[in-house]
DNA sequence: CTTAATCGTATCCACAATGGTTACGCATGA
DNA sequence: TCATGCGTAACCATTGTGGATACGATTAAG
């Protein structure tokens, strides 16, 4: 396996909530969008719900609605709404520190790899759930 | 486990090899800088050997060497020569395409998705190898 | 008050990726 | 000839992930 599907699940079911602004989704009904099971929704959604970016309201009639405009929604926020980690990661044993790569070479890759993640975030950042709906819509009306 | 080390790891052992420019390292060694296994240091440098961006020699007094010059290897580069896969992942299974959403999220996000990895590797792509040794060395200056 | 629908969550499972380890053949230089 | 070291296959333990079942709690409807 290689990366956490999450994210795009994440932004697609938050796609299809804002789709149906108004109208709470349940679980089961997000699941046969995404193709997965109404269990794995509600483990994801549960999270953004602790964020207070979706709502949830149980028993009968209940469902999933966006708690946030979608254009207040951007790929970045949901990215670290999930907590989903840098693309890089270090050694998984501690290098020798009596080598004197091993001793700094953590040290001195760390802030490069940050400067690449958020370089990539910021790219993230200018896209807003709305306008994944705005080109959900566009290729509808054609 | 999250993301692979293999990327830190290559950097780290390319780094050794440069400090050690004309003086072959075994994989032994290598790995004692990196803490690891010998053979898992073989594997690494036998797929950047197919690249010819390190070169080995078998048999007694053998060993690696970087085959390029370090000024020349960007981390982009190295990221490239192993393959590493994009940070993001789509669904596991084909969304639903009777959906609007799932019909189209995926062919929506994949350039979004694209221009965010090139933002990373953007970055990536203006550190070299030389830039990561001379880190160590002035490190050790001090 | 009863019932059906739905969330919330625990638990279990299968699968794949990863890195560590052993083993052994082959190449090389002394 | 022998020690050294690469090349590679094979196996394993660990971990992350998503799928699945189950069941209690909650809510609206009637």
């Amino acid at each position: 396996m290689n990366v956490s599907t999450r994210f795009t699940v994440a932004l697609h079911v938050l796609t299809l909530l804002a789709l149906s602004a108004g109208k709470a989704l349940t679980s089961e009904y997000i699941a046969g969008s995404v193709n997965t099971n109404p269990v794995v929704v509600r483990r994801l959604l549960g999270t953004l719900r602790k964020l207070g970016i979706v709502s949830s309201q149980p028993g009968n009639g209940g469902g999933w609605e966006l708690a946030v405009a979608p254009g207040k929604l951007s790929l970045r926020d949901i990215r670290q709404a999930l907590n989903e980690g840098s693309p890089f990661s270090m050694h998984s044993q501690t290098p020798n520190p009596k080598c004197p790569v091993g001793k700094n070479i953590q040290r001195i890759l760390s802030p490069i790899y940050d400067e690449a993640e958020q370089a990539m975030e910021a790219r993230l950042a200018r896209t807003t759930i709305l306008s994944l709906l705005r080109s959900v819509q566009e290729t509808q009306r054609k």
